[in-house]
DNA sequence: AAGTGGTCTAGACCACCAT
DNA sequence: TGGTGGTCTAGACCACTTA
């Protein structure tokens, strides 16, 4: 059953939370096994299990109690599909909006050249140095939801020509796979700001609601290796059809000892 | 050096973290030494130093390559002060506007006993029970930024009275301080939903901008042990004057083996 | 090849909670 | 008091990056 070159606690993660997804634990009340059993179960040391938990905590999936145990997160039962989101590595706009439920499609609006001019500045590089541009449109069964620009710079697609990318280029790929096909680079972090603002006539046009109109913007920064920037994106999201969740873990907030 | 009652790894976290403010690693381009070092330096075993580095590469504050080293995050250098919020335990809205430079103060505008009616689900209680409603006004440098609106189930004062709760209550501190006070209580868990919305009259009057103005808004549930629902928040920012920030660790994501 | 962070073990003891 | 999760160790080996 074990594999090679799969960490023991991306497996154990994996039954955990197939169990959890076959509804296993409903019937105790969401009450998963204590760490103990689970190790034994599995066969692995209780470190092991510890590890893949954490996880899974963080991802929001389970509840720890000291003294007490270990419980299916009870936001998972109003909301039972979303496990498979926060799984997936670099969710993309696509599988978000098919896991809400919608018909998830995607319109290329402008694939370009353009100058840094004042991303230069957050990309790290010349004002006058070339950025492929990326702008999309995500709509869920028919309604646009998201509109999405990218910028990654020019001189990362090297050896290949800007036109051999804009011919072949997929609309619903995300920017990581973007990145990971013609740059051969990994994000490894990423800086992401969130914030709202009035529609401008172009996006009401674009998200098909009126200028003035709340939107929600995020602004991402995706870093490889050496801390150099990768790409700069920023999106805007309907704000009447789009909200964001997450799950806070007090216990692992960051805690001076005094 | 070493106090009883408080876990080596937040020690260690603490130690590594002052060392960090104290630009100790500024000269060596952000590097912190390696997990051996720090191990051997604080006289503990590699996997405590590894506890404390990972709490602090989810807060931010560090990033880690494998095989390569360990950095002070490049986010720090742009938003020095930032690491200390990230360490506050529930960090509420004074701090936060401080840590910004900003003079903060807070203003009650009301704090009163309501019907629960539409919050009975979200706090899963009797819809004819009583609330206590606490709505606040945050302000930096005078300019109004936030409007915060909290509520408690009336009962978890027993056995204080509301008036006596009232008469007492100081308006600086964050619910967290309120249910640990008046309820002894602690939240455990809690979930965060994130939006934008246009300011109606009511909040554009009291946040000192135009009906219409767009504004983030917080929702908060927080969870105490038995994931009883011990409070809800509904809190508006300023669009124009507030937005979040995170750094997310895509070597963190939970990832299903394949 | 050397050095780093990532995974994993087996076992110990502690802190917390319910009963 | 018994069972749970939380902390901690000492040591091993692996995977990754850089030189």
């Amino acid at each position: 059953m074990l594999r090679k070159n799969v960490p023991l606690t991306s497996q154990v993660l994996t039954e955990i939370l197939t169990l959890i997804e076959q509804g296993e634990f409903v019937s105790d009340n969401g009450e998963i096994p204590s760490e103990d059993e689970l190790s034994r179960r599995f066969g692995v040391s209780r470190t092991t299990v510890r590890e893949a938990l954490a996880k899974l905590e963080l991802g929001g999936v389970v509840i720890r109690r000291h003294g007490v145990g270990t419980y299916v997160s009870p936001v998972l039962t109003a909301h039972p599909g979303a496990v498979r989101v926060w799984l997936d590595d670099a969710p993309n706009f696509m599988d978000l909006i098919q896991q809400e439920g919608g018909q998830a499609d995607c319109t290329l609006v402008d694939i370009s050249l353009t100058q840094a001019g004042p991303l230069a500045g957050p990309l790290e590089i010349q004002p006058d140095s070339q950025l492929i541009a990326i702008e999309r449109i995500f709509r869920s069964d028919l309604v646009p939801v998201i509109h999405s620009t990218n910028y990654v710079a020019c001189d990362l697609i090297d050896p290949h020509s800007p036109e051999t990318v804009f011919a072949a280029y997929n609309c619903g790929e995300s920017v990581y796979d973007f990145l990971e096909q013609w740059c051969q680079r990994k994000v490894f972090n990423q800086k992401s700001e969130i914030g709202a603002i009035a529609a401008n006539d172009r996006l009401a046009a674009q998200l098909g609601c009126s200028p003035g109109d709340p939107l929600l913007w995020v602004e991402e920064i995706g870093y490889g290796k050496k801390l150099r920037p990768l790409f700069y994106g920023l999106n805007h999201f309907r704000a009447d059809l789009v909200s964001f969740t997450e799950m806070r873990h007090p216990s692992m907030w960051l805690r001076k000892s005094r």
